[in-house]
DNA sequence: GATGAATGAGGATTCATTCAT
DNA sequence: TATGAATGAATCCTCATTCAT
């Protein structure tokens, strides 16, 4: 949701805007990530940072949506090593390859994995809708699983949906450090 | 590592900033919690805090204390329920006792575990040093179940006490929510 | 004293200006009044609108004269119901016809009254000029009222005068209301 | 309802800073008027002004508080010549020691009412409980006067309240013109 | 003639911390 | 020991205006 302003922008000064943003967040955290600094870094002026962006969560948001697109370009490449693997082998595939992703982005990971874990943000508020998406992927993923008679039907759907959310974060983290 | 001063002060004193401090940092997060609030919901002036404490992220080492300490109390009254559980079904009530103790004190649970997990001084910095202690505990267990062949020699450690780490946190905040 | 170039701008588009200045003025007073959301709500862009006027104060003034421009075309129309009426009662039909004007144009009688009550410039200072035709056209009223010997020669006219102009302007708020 | 802190100060010190606030006002209406020229004008540092005051619209409302405990003073002097006046006698009389008022205190009266008059609250909105009590006052006499007969009683009380307020502040405007 | 990005000063407000009482 | 007033740097954000395209 960042203005056209900023969407008209030649992609270089994109790219150190979003780099300087990446940068704050990762250091500071949500809350104490410094506007000031960002524009500092980026080599421009309180006044422009305002015609990008509406504000401090508009420009993390823009980071989901940077990341969201990133990881699916760096998804389109690869594909399941066979097609005929059950659910956990998916699962277990699908963790790898997120873990690949986020050692090929370290400091956009960090970043954004740091506020959405500190602000307390992760299991509902300002950025939730983003967190949704992965989560309803994870719920559809079991569903099918118990559809095919991978997994028990008696299972609590939300509580495997938090494990395996929560896993694939852990792992990235653990990664990160 | 609060002053003299705070430690001299009536019990009764020291639990009303105690949670005033909790529910600051449940509810802020580190950085945005603000020592202004914890004095005026504690009822204490400002330079008494400072009299207590050397600054806010005393306040939390405070805490963090805190915790250790009941939730010692907390399982000294716990036995497991057998003598000769292996490793995994060790781990596995530890879990669960874990659990009950977390949902016993939900409000301090979650300030921490927001601070810690937020602020990204969970595997390193400022608060580091608590944090180790649980991680060598989990790492003993380990070693413990390869040497008793419960465990397969070639596992990673690190990976192995991480995941035992991260599963006891995010089954904690997932009670939480 | 907009620039030519408004001037030469199709009416339609100006009216579009015209009222966004209108709801500004009347809905945040001159001070406040934001030359930002002028042009989001015209939909020009702010180039054009210093193409147009020299700043915030001009686009004002234009109201000023829009005002009295429909204000004349209103009152064109209207004729006092009998020509020989004392200066008593023709004071009293001006001011119902006036009142009659504003309840036609609210929110325009709204904007300029806030504006030129609000800043103190009533009395005085940046838009006195035009404030002074109307003390003039009142002082005008009372002089011939006196030779005509409705009214005591000992009175003060200035003070009358302001009684005159203040009545009109008070009515007007409360119609508003 | 500045803070406790404000009350605390000595009187000298509070009056310099009253008088900055008034200056500040008076010059430039609610809206514009500057916090950092009051903390400048009055030697205290930002820091200080907002331990004494909640925020810009608290020193206007404890602006209103002096203005309403000077009049009482101020009235506490005066009493009308003569105990069996009529209402109109007693109107002229309290709009003549209104007027008297302000011209003793003419800089906080062009404060208050430029701002009063100025951000259309006048009538409403966020310093409203202020003029209501006039309103109230000039209500009662009313229909005092309606009682004793000397008031037609199909007048409407409402707007006839409106034009004695307004009667009094546009005289008040003029003296200090 | 029209555009809209760039700018930096200024806006209100909160902060952690000090220090004299 | 306890207090709480004082401070000024830092926070986010809005503004009117300019100017190159």
């Amino acid at each position: 949701m960042p203005k056209q302003t900023f969407l008209n922008l030649p992609e270089e000064k994109r790219t150190v805007i979003v780099n300087a943003a990446i940068d704050e967040f990762a250091g500071y955290g949500f809350e104490s990530a410094s506007i000031n600094r960002i524009v500092a870094n980026s080599g421009i002026s309180k006044g422009s940072f305002y015609q990008y962006f509406e504000d401090k969560a508009d420009v993390f948001k823009y980071l989901l949506t940077v990341l969201e697109r990133e990881k699916m370009e760096y998804f389109n490449g690869k594909h399941p090593p066979s097609s005929n693997m059950d659910t956990f082998q998916y699962f277990r595939w699908m963790i790898k390859a997120g873990m690949e992703f986020n050692s090929a982005y370290p400091r956009m990971t960090q970043a954004i994995s740091r506020v959405l874990l500190g602000e307390g943000l992760y299991y509902g508020k300002a950025f939730g809708e983003h967190h949704q998406k992965a989560i309803n992927a994870f719920s559809m993923m079991i569903n099918q699983a118990i559809e095919r008679g991978e997994v028990d039907p008696s299972v609590d759907v939300d509580l495997a949906v938090m494990v395996m959310d929560t896993w694939s974060n852990a792992i990235s983290s653990y990664i990160l450090n």
